[in-house]
DNA sequence: CAAAAAGATTAGGCATGGCTAAATTTTGGA
DNA sequence: TCCAAAATTTAGCCATGCCTAATCTTTTTG
C-alpha cells in the first residue's frame, strides 16, 4: 500500500514494480479498486485515492505502525526487521484488537522509525512535535520517540546504551567543546555522543 | 484446523460442514493436501496425517494458543472472545514473532483455556501437571493457567476479584463448611468459594 | 509537428478453487 | 446376504487473478 496519500500520481509500471508483477495486473487491480470506490480511475490518465480509499489507506498505515511498534518495544525486535512481518499482521480483520494494542503500547504517537501513527480518528499527530534530540533546548525534558538511522552497528549501539523507545530524559548541558549531550535518565546523569543525539528522535513534553 | 491429532477420521461431510462449504471441496482439499505429503489420503477411506502434517498442525496449534494468550493476559480480551482473531493470528509466517512472543508472554505452558501449549519442538507439557484449584493440598503454592467455564458472568467474577492468567497463590485453609478456599495471594488472604475453585485450573509449584 | 519510443490498457489464455450434479462406493438394516 | 440410503468422489462449470501478446495513448524527440 505505497500509495501517495496526496494526490500523488504512481505510475502503473512502478507500482507493477514493486509488488513483483506485471503492469497489466496493476490495471485489473484499479479497476477492482475503482469498484469497491477505493479510488478514481480513469484510463490512462491515473488514479486517485477517494475520501474512502484514504480513510482505508490511513486504517493500514495505523495497523502497521502499531504492529512495528509493538515488536520492537515488546519483543525487542530490531528496528530494521519488522517491515515484512508488520505487512502481515496489519491485515488482520480486528479493530478491537488494534485499539486494545493502542492502549496496550500507551498510545504511542510515533512509531519506531519517527514516522506519526494514526489514531483512531485517522488523525496524525503533527511531525512538527517531533524533533531531533540535538535540537532540544537545556532543561527540557522528552521522551524518545524514533531513530533516523537502522545501521546495525547504530541499533546495536542503543542496546549497549539501554536507550529504548519511550525513554524519558531531560537535557542537562551540551558540551561546547565536541557537541555531547549530558542528559538526565531516570535520576542518573549520562552522556550522548553528538553522532549519537543526531540520529535520535524524541518529543519534547 | 480442527484435525484430530491421533489416528481419527473426520469425515468429509463433518469437515465440510464446519468450514462451511461442500463435501466436494473438502475432498479437492485432501487431493492438494496429499500432493503437499501433510496427509496419506486414499479415496472412499479416510486420510491421516503424515509425519509432516502432524508438524504443521502442532505448529499452528502452537501459534494460535499463544496468540490467545497474548490476548488475554496482556491486552485484556475476554477469554471467549479471542478465538477468530487468533484464527486470523496464527496464520502470519515468521518463526522468530512466534519465538519471541513465546518469551515475551514467559514460555507459558497451558493457554487461557487450559490446553498445552507445545513448545518450539512440538513437545506438550503433561497435562497432569495442570489441576483443578479445588485439588490442591494445603500449603501448596500454584499459579493460575486456565478456566474450566467461559460463562460471561464467570468472567466477569474473575475480573471483579482480579483474577488473572498466571495469578501465583498458596492455600491456606480449607473450610469444611461450604467447601470454600482461603488462599494468600500476594501477602494477602482472600477466600475463594467452592463453586469459583472449581472452574479454575491450576499448576502447582 | 510528425514519427518513434515509452507507457498503459485490452484481449485472450491458463491455473486455482469452490460450486452443483451425477456417478460411485460404503454402510446398515431387512 | 443384498439392497436402499448415506456418504464420498468425479466431472464439468464459473469466477478470480495474474500472465503474455497485441493494441492503443501519451510522451518524447528529430
Amino acid at each position: 500500500m505505497s500509495f501517495e496519500l496526496r494526490g500523488a500520481k504512481a505510475s502503473t509500471s512502478a507500482i507493477s514494480d514493486k509488488l513483483s508483477t506485471r503492469p497489466a495486473s496493476v490495471t485489473g487491480m484499479f479497476r477492482v479498486l475503482a469498484d469497491s470506490d477505493l479510488i478514481e480511475y480513469m484510463p490512462y490518465k491515473g488514479a486517485k485515492l477517494t475520501i474512502k480509499g484514504r480513510d482505508e489507506a490511513i486504517s493500514l498505515m495505523r495497523k502497521h505502525r502499531l504492529w512495528e511498534t509493538f515488536m520492537v518495544e515488546k519483543l525487542g525486535f530490531g528496528w530494521d526487521e519488522v517491515h515484512d512481518v508488520a505487512e502481515q499482521l496489519e491485515h488482520v480483520d480486528s479493530l478491537k484488537l488494534i485499539s486494545k494494542l493502542d492502549a496496550f503500547l500507551g498510545f504511542p504517537r510515533f512509531d519506531p522509525h519517527g514516522d506519526p501513527i494514526p489514531d483512531s480518528q485517522g488523525v496524525f499527530s503533527d511531525r512538527s512535535t517531533l524533533v531531533g534530540v540535538s535540537e532540544i533546548a537545556l532543561g527540557k525534558t522528552a521522551s524518545i520517540r524514533g531513530v533516523l538511522s537502522s545501521s546495525d552497528s547504530f541499533l546495536k549501539h542503543l542496546d549497549d546504551l539501554g536507550i529504548k523507545l519511550g525513554l524519558i530524559f531531560t537535557v542537562v548541558k551540551v558540551f561546547e567543546y565536541d557537541g555531547s549531550f549530558q542528559v538526565n535518565v531516570g535520576g542518573e546523569d549520562v552522556v550522548w555522543s553528538k553522532k549519537l543525539v543526531e540520529q535520535l528522535l524524541a518529543e519534547v513534553k
